[in-house]
DNA sequence: TGCCAGGCCGGGT
DNA sequence: ACCCGGCATGGC
């Protein structure tokens, strides 16, 4: 099982190459993207970021003072834009409240209790959280999301009722503890993903783990 | 034209 | 402990 996630892996990497996740320019972005890309066309995020980056409000700073009503309508284009604008404001309540909006304090605790502090954000999930734990603060997290699972109980390595938990601690149980690879594994998944396993043109039989 | 995208929450059973 | 509706835009 362990030999057979890292063939996987190495199949994927000769094939794709890196990755290069986050695309994203400072932690900070990572943060807002990870919250924006919510069920969300990543095409899609990249709009409300650039709208942010025009406003020259994509730091915490700026974010923070920023009515929500306004960061609303910047995000716009990544849909759900009355949520996710809550869903800032709440990070952004526990980024300032905790760490005085200062990332580089926040990256200074350790992994598991921060996790447990995101999870407690309204709007933070494990997918959201994991991904801010591992693209942005570069901790040792493995993140899962639609495409991990589905592709990896396609090929029986996990049920297909595994739980999000259930899926991280296998990639975790199986695999070196380590960021980059973890880093590298989920990206090269979502590009299998979008590329060969979407509803539409299926293309199992091209498909680069086959 | 409808379906889907790198989820999450809250209420109902 | 699950299951479901709501949240919304833009690309194909």
């Amino acid at each position: 099982m362990r030999r057979k996630l890292f063939i996987f892996y190495e199949k994927l990497y000769r094939y794709f190459g890196p990755q290069k996740w986050w695309p994203a320019e400072s932690p900070f972005e990572v943060m807002v993207g990870a919250i924006l890309t919510q069920n969300t066309n990543w095409g899609n995020v990249e709009k409300a970021i650039r709208n942010l980056k025009a406003k020259k409000v994509l730091n915490a700073q700026k974010l923070n003072q920023l009515s929500g009503k306004k960061l609303a309508l910047l995000i716009r284009p990544s849909g759900f834009y009355n949520l996710k604008s809550k869903r800032l404001k709440e990070f952004l309540k526990f980024l300032f409240s905790n760490y005085g909006g200062k990332i580089r304090k926040m990256a200074a605790a350790d992994a598991l209790s921060l996790r447990q502090a995101l999870l407690a954000v309204k709007g933070i999930g494990r997918e959201t959280a994991d991904s801010i734990l591992l693209y942005a603060l570069n901790k040792p997290i493995f993140v899962v999301d639609a495409y991990t699972k589905r592709i990896l109980s396609r090929h029986k390595l996990i049920s297909e009722d595994a739980t999000y938990d259930e899926v991280q601690s296998f990639f975790m149980r199986n695999l070196k503890n380590d960021a980059k690879l973890f880093n590298e594994y989920h990206a090269l998944l979502v590009k299998l993903g979008k590329e060969f396993c979407l509803k539409r043109r299926p293309r199992c039989e091209e498909c680069p783990l086959k």
